[in-house]
DNA sequence: ATGTTAATTGAAAATGATTATCATTACCAA
DNA sequence: TTGGTAATGATAATCATTTTCAATTAACAT
């Protein structure tokens, strides 16, 4: 299963850099590989209580911070507000997300090497980095608001 | 003076949108409407307490929110906070931002329709909005860096 | 100009999210 | 198996933002 190889190499991308394999992060991290959707710590922190009720909220918070500076995830941005988290795949990708459900995909190939160089050109700056998100409706919420 | 300009065009908004002119308003909206940079609520809070010293943080707050729900201002997104707010010129833009002095200025003319529509198809979303945001160094922080 | 009235203000308190502290627990290398 | 130590969760602390509320003041009609 996907998920399954996913999950385990976070995990093994965590034993590597020093941490140990605990209950607590085998789960935080099933939760957020298999997840089809950005998430807040919050709710994270709720799924991960399903499946043990006794794990606390400062774990889930230490757990992605971990797994951010492992570049393992990543912030999703929005206007109103940019607290969520989405999994991060291998190489440079771009976020597409449903304004309606939440369900968020990724997609490569941007091609903004032209644009970089013409904004470089007018402002003077070196173009370094970017960010950018796309934002519309998946399949299913186009269905929902056609009928 | 463009900036005094730019700062009546705002308290102007203000106004047809039913607010009263304060002297709060007027330092708060020159402040925005001059910054070469992003600012955070607490750094505009300080800018503006200089030139009134009674000013509260709270009017700041309340000031911004207005100015964004008129469309005035926008948020401004980095990996390590999204707390930044720069003024926003009308139509479409996007932002540049030095990450080394946080100087920040504007550009036009992305051209993202192909890649929206080829992500559109690739993923049977409908793509609505984007959020496109560039990092760089700007021409005094290149020179700095150089020697 | 003056009074009326409702919007605005700032101090203070409340809230909500995130972080720090610390005694206890449990992973894992030896 | 065991010892050292990283990790955990309860609790408290912190920080940014929002709410409350009585006092102030801008806008408007006299
Ligand atoms: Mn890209
Ligand atoms: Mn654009
Ligand atoms: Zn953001
Ligand atoms: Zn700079």
């Amino acid at each position: 299963m996907q998920n399954q190889t996913l999950a385990s190499q976070w995990l093994l991308s965590l034993q590597k850099s020093g941490c140990r394999i605990t209950s607590a992060r085998n789960i935080i991290v099933e939760e957020l590989t298999c997840a089809q959707r950005a998430l807040e710590p919050a709710d994270l922190y709720a799924l991960c209580r399903k499946k043990d009720p006794h794990l606390g909220l400062v774990t889930v918070y230490r757990t992605l911070e971990q797994l951010e500076s492992l570049g393992l995830i990543q912030r999703v941005h929005r206007s109103d507000g940019c607290h969520m988290i989405m999994r991060k795949n291998d190489g440079h990708e771009h976020l597409l997300i449903c304004t309606s459900c939440g369900k968020t995909v990724s997609f490569q190939g941007d091609h903004l090497e032209l644009l970089f160089d013409r904004v470089a050109l007018e402002t003077g700056f070196s173009v370094e980095d970017h960010m950018l998100q796309l934002f519309g409706l998946c399949p299913e919420c186009r269905a929902n608001a056609q009928e």
